[in-house]
DNA sequence: CGCACAATTGAAGCAGCTCAAAATAAGTGG
DNA sequence: CCACTTATTTTGAGCTGCTTCAATTGTGCG
């Protein structure tokens, strides 16, 4: 299997081979944690970044009031604490949503690597800015979608992300992520994206078999979640 | 006046003079903004970037029907359109607020700066990160924080963030943002903001003197706001 | 087989919305 | 500096999307 890091960073320039042996190297030290573990802390000064390889995670923050919001999904390709070595601080948490194969890439391997290869250190860049993109869509979806669209929104959003990285088979695909996840996600109540979700399959969009999601109609669901693809930048499909 | 970005890098790194005279130097064009005026548009692909020396701009994406996203507010030392350097397109607007002046940093200008001087490389990528930072922030607020928490959140920020660069004299500094740019910015109506706002003024909180925000009770405030400024990344104060 | 977690249903309540109009404030041209 | 226009703030009233609480049903797994 290719690497899913260097995968997602061929999408947007090439790399040159010495470059990828070096990130492939830099991987070598790998982890696994169970459903509903904690990756990172918030208020951790980590030394090594977690590059994830399998399974579903999501950043998240917790209020005073024990509520909770998720604010991305991370899957295979994502580094999902550079955060830790830019910046130092985590200022949220990184949680497992299932079991989950992570890299771990200490901060000083990432340091050469990027003073080594500048076009390495831009693809980190890039990826940064691309998380800067979800987040506003996200936050766009939050302040002015209405459920219904919300969820089809997001629905979407994971499809297309997992197609990135060869995770969906024609149209169907493994979702993890249960109803009180979603709420969490989108600032709804378990509740009520359990009514959504009814009305999603009770409009012939999509069906649940299992922890498996498949999409009926795919150009229906964008038009009900009134998702366009840009902002993720993925570039040309493979 | 000290240029405002080498203000804002200068909180987390030092930088050479070097490095100073190229950032200044790299901002020698200087346009000027009429109030609700675009700077880029969605879907452009600008040669230059755009930095904020003085005035109020925002993110904004907007809907189909007719709804309206603003996703962050700019200010001096913003450099508002980075994402078009990194990934060519733009995929939201930047809209002024007030009247603004903006200097002009040809992409082709930043390219030599950030591949002569790794560290100002390393300061926008630092910067993208703080910028990520904010929205996840604003998407917790969005989901999880009910309208008063939220609008007392968001004062707290732009407080900050302008005391950052030297804008807030003595808890007062100027707010040039309206009502309906609130509810914008927050997933709310005008006519709810309207309310909140009364219920800050009545509780004492916050006054306006013209488009001035005075704010009395800080820790109040703060404490309204459920507002932890970590989440800023701004460094030491100066 | 039975525990623990996840999905589902019902009912009542409210935070925040929409619509519509009035009251202020801020420009702007003469 | 006034008269007029336009943007912003404020108010009232009725409505609804979503929440909360509480209980039931379904399901994966040791």
């Amino acid at each position: 299997m290719l690497h899913p890091l260097i995968r997602k960073m061929e999408r947007m320039s090439a790399l040159s081979d010495e470059e990828k042996s070096a990130i492939e190297d830099a991987c070598s030290r790998v982890r696994t944690f169970g459903p509903d573990e904690d990756i990172v802390h918030h208020g951790e000064r980590p030394s090594d970044c977690n590059l994830i390889l399998d399974g579903f995670a999501c950043r998240y923050k917790l209020l005073h009031e024990g509520k909770r919001q998720i604010m991305s999904f991370q899957i295979a390709g994502d580094i999902c604490d550079l955060q830790s070595f830019v910046l130092g601080v985590m200022d949220h948490h990184i949680g497992t949503l299932t079991r989950c194969t992570v890299a771990l890439i200490p901060h000083r391997t990432l340091l050469e690597i990027t003073e080594r290869y500048p076009r390495v250190a831009r693809a980190l860049w890039t990826d940064t800015l691309i998380e800067a993109s979800v987040f506003s869509e996200w936050l766009t979806s939050l302040g002015r979608r209405p459920a219904y669209q919300r969820i089809a929104h997001l629905i979407c959003e994971v499809m297309v992300r997992l197609d990135a990285v060869g995770l969906v088979d024609n149209g169907s695909f493994a979702w993890p992520v249960t109803q009180a996840e979603i709420g969490d996600a989108l600032g709804l109540s378990t509740v009520h994206v359990n009514r959504v979700l009814q009305q999603l399959r009770g409009d012939g969009l999509i069906t649940f078999r299992g922890n498996t999601l498949l999409i009926h109609d795919w150009d229906a669901l964008k038009k009900a979640g009134d998702f366009n693809p840009d902002y993720l930048h993925l570039g040309r499909p493979e």
